[in-house]
DNA sequence: AGGATTTTATGCGATATGGTACAAAAAAAA
DNA sequence: TTTTTTTTGTACCATATCGCATAAAATCCT
């Protein structure tokens, strides 16, 4: 290991690469997200990424496989975001609402007009036919549920929050909001109107 | 109106249709619910319906015209089943309640494998590149939150919900709820866990 | 320089897909 | 019976789609 020169840097033997993974896997994933998995050929994939057929191919294996890290890497970026907004040392309503705020941020992100959630907005389609993609969305979600409720446990702990609420299911509701708000994103809700609702449903949640 | 035999009864003149229409739309609503609207075939909905291409097309148009058709009827089939559920006489909490299980039934139906909300599950998918079912989607969901809205404007009216809470509000977050339950149902969730859910989610929003 | 190795680029092939033409079939009307 | 009308069934067309074979290109190693 300490040989070697670090990780990606490393030279490699032929042909150098002329795309970087990361980068490239970004934008297959921004052209699922924006068509859903069935309805995003190998073509806009390449076109996305500028990547021909076979080299898509050697890197990522085929399509769905291309899906599945697409789908693996948003969640690594959606739970990451999340983490990072609960984990500010905030009062609790302002805690949450910062997580909803990083959650339309990435909702309306891209150039193109608001997407929503990429889990929500395509992998909740194929989740009927695929395992995999069922059993991703499962943890996933739970991983949403479970960090909520952390923080409504601290928020008990300290006394912010009544002592009666029930973290766990104050938790699958803040899950909930963030369901609705991504699912809203995508059929046109104005984010000024989602950020408003946040806004209320913190306040009944918390209060 | 009179003169005719009434509505479908009317004596056509050629060969008689070897289809019900309704249930042929039902049958081809199945088929996208599964899986999803690029995801579902001509084929698919050929099989599905027992109709061959050209009566397919005779009857409902193109795919996507097909697909509006069956988007519009479950509209009307879940608001109708949600209206009637709210519509009942009793408490808000029991109302909510039967208006969640009745999503329940609908979101575990048909022999295959929970397919939750055809809505949530499919459309949404297709509201970044369809302006009419986007619109669709925005009307729909509006629909539901007036609902919601109307119901707890009455329990407060009747001094069964406090008098500060906003209707509007706890109105969207029970179409959260609704929502949520959508998206877990299809990516696998028990239903009994998702009904117990509801139970708690109804406390925490009508307490 | 020359071989080894990895990636790119072009293009092919088998199948799937959305949509339609056309004739046979089934019923009412003349 | 013959004609008219509507639906059905078969087959077809043009294109899209996924995946891969093969050769050229670019780099490293000896």
């Amino acid at each position: 290991m300490v040989q070697k020169k670090d990780g990606d840097e490393a030279k490699r033997r032929g042909r150098p690469r002329a795309y970087d993974p990361e980068e490239a896997l970004r934008r297959a994933m921004d052209a699922f997200w924006k068509s859903g998995y069935s309805g995003t050929s190998l073509d806009d994939l390449s076109a996305a990424t500028g990547m021909n057929r076979p080299s898509l191919y050697a890197a990522f294996g085929d399509k769905r496989s291309l899906y599945l890290k697409a789908l693996a890497y948003y969640w690594q970026v959606a739970l990451g975001t999340m983490r990072a907004d609960l984990a500010q040392d905030r009062p609790l309503a302002d805690s949450l609402m910062r997580a909803y705020e990083g959650a339309l941020s990435i909702y309306f992100s891209g150039d193109d007009r608001p997407r929503g959630c990429f889990v929500v907005g395509t992998a909740v389609t194929e989740a009927m036919e695929d395992a995999e993609i069922r059993e991703s969305l499962m943890t996933g979600f739970l991983e949403f549920d479970a960090d909520f409720e952390a923080r409504f446990r601290m928020a008990q702990d300290n006394r912010e929050l009544r002592e009666g609420a029930d973290p766990a299911t104050l938790a699958t509701l803040a899950t909930a909001v963030m369901h609705t708000i991504a699912i809203r994103a995508r059929s046109g809700t104005p984010r000024a109107d989602l950020a408003e609702f946040a806004r209320k449903a913190v306040r009944a949640i918390c209060g």
